[in-house]
DNA sequence: CATTGACTTTACCCTTAGGGTAAGGTGTAA
DNA sequence: TTACACCTTACCCTAAGGGTAAAGTCAATG
């Protein structure tokens, strides 16, 4: 038997890491000490801490770790699978990091060109526009952060088959009305629109009159900074909000291969705020 | 002046985060109603917020998100410098993800043949070897951990030196004796010794006797899986430690390229268990 | 046999970047 | 006036241990 000192001399773990990982549980000394509570491993556990590590090291979380140990008969058939699911995590974190790495580049170049890192929100324009009115067909529901991206396919796809069914005239690419800015207990308070020529059951009018309009080309990832642009141009010009944010799909997101070939219109009603000239 | 909430949506960033952030003091509410504890932010800090945001996708912590805001004047300056560490970091990284990546692949493919994945133990041998008397050139001292991958250096070459003045007889590789499984106060307590024929001043006798003895290739990360081997043979054959573990680096650390081409012979002193026959 | 020094125990606080929830105060529109 | 949405602070929780303290234990030494 080893005490936990010279056990963790061996492996090359810290007494406190396994004192920590005999609390969770994760591998219990196989011999304590009821008198003194001396922790005491065997030499057979030497090589269930050296999988743990090499688990460890493709960084599964303890938590993981222990659902494997546990799955004794299985063992092969769940690491195959864990080990499967953990490379696709990885080679998707490379991804990500390498994307990063590409962006800061891109930072450091406009930093020795002497440009801000943030200068790219100038190139973002905000104008004050009319808008016509205009005759929506349109669905309104309360759609939950999870069912989004699935509802926005579903409510579309009705609303077109609805046209096509009721032989009515498209207008103006499809688009959403978010008639509450944040996920209520309910969800987000949502209007799938599109635009056509007739009146029928089901449409209805949407005249949002001034406002402010900002295209987003790409990812939606940097929806805030637009946002954010359109704030600044209310702020500094003296309007205020007026009525429901919406955005309309000018590139159909179901048929756009790459995200950065998606454009997006973002409306900001907007009206003069009093007192201001 | 907008509410929390509404900075919130606009930057969509939860409110929650917020007030953390307020009480970090890394963006701090332009303006607090004294009376009710309100937090009222500034159209110009939602800029601020996504620049904090645009750091954060970066991996900065928000530390060092707020040691780089804080420093006015020369941010440019300290954002350069700032993402060209980040980056480097970044990119070593994602080498140590692609290598983990490419162990996995490895060991999923070992799975695949029905091998376990720790069955790379079985590839390390342990011999029972009895080692002949020597004579060793010696240099014991305490070496803390930060300074361990100096002191190899330093205290080799100085070995090497007194040969070649002395005109010393090199008869093996480069050894280290290890009087301390683990770091103390003080550090490790290390003895750097090269076998030499001529008994001279700094000289003494070495006769570890029976040894087990192991051969490690490549990284010294997998030191400890040496040691466990060792022990699991010690346990079955009915062996227990005898002195001081040592190390002979067989090739030379300096003069190798790759980590892989590394050979390092380790050595543990044991004798036979008393009443095991 | 007693003491020393190395080893071990539990217990408590700390880390990052917030999330969750509760209890209670505030703002505003009907 | 009363809802109801919004805001506040306060407290507990996460993962994987590190650091430290106070107290108990082990083994070797004198």
């Amino acid at each position: 038997m080893l005490s936990i000192g010279e056990f963790s001399n061996i492996c090359k773990v810290s007494t406190k890491t396994l004192r920590y990982y005999a609390e969770i549980e994760l591998i219990i000394p196989d011999e304590i000490n009821t008198e003194t509570g001396y922790r005491y491993y065997s030499v057979k556990q030497l090589e269930t801490m050296l999988f743990i590590n090499r688990l460890k090291s493709y960084n599964f979380s303890l938590k993981e770790i222990k659902t494997i140990l546990e799955s004794e008969e299985l063992l092969d058939e769940k690491l195959y699978l864990a080990l499967t699911k953990k490379k696709r995590e990885i080679e998707k974190q490379v991804q990500e990091f390498k994307s990063k790495s590409d962006e800061i580049n891109n930072d450091i170049e406009n930093l020795k060109k002497g440009k801000s890192i943030m200068s790219y929100l100038e190139s973002i324009d905000v104008q004050l526009v009319e808008v016509a009115k205009m005759c929506l067909l349109f669905s309104r529901k309360m759609v939950h952060e999870y069912e989004i991206s699935k509802e926005y396919g579903n409510s579309f796809s009705e609303l077109l088959k609805r046209i096509q069914h009721d032989n009515l005239t498209m207008l103006a690419p499809p688009m959403v009305l978010f008639h509450s800015a944040e996920f209520s207990q309910f969800g987000l308070d949502m209007e799938f629109a599109i635009p056509v020529k007739e009146y029928v059951a089901g449409t209805r009018d949407f005249s949002p009159r001034l406002c402010l309009k900002s295209t987003l080309y790409g990812s939606y990832s940097d929806i805030s900074s637009i946002y954010i642009k359109q704030r600044e141009w209310a702020e500094k010009e003296g309007y205020e909000s007026n009525n429901a944010l919406y955005e309309v799909y000018v590139t159909d997101p179901s048929q756009v291969e790459k995200e950065s070939e998606l454009i997006t219109e973002i409306y900001y009603p907007v009206k003069k705020k009093r007192g201001v000239k």
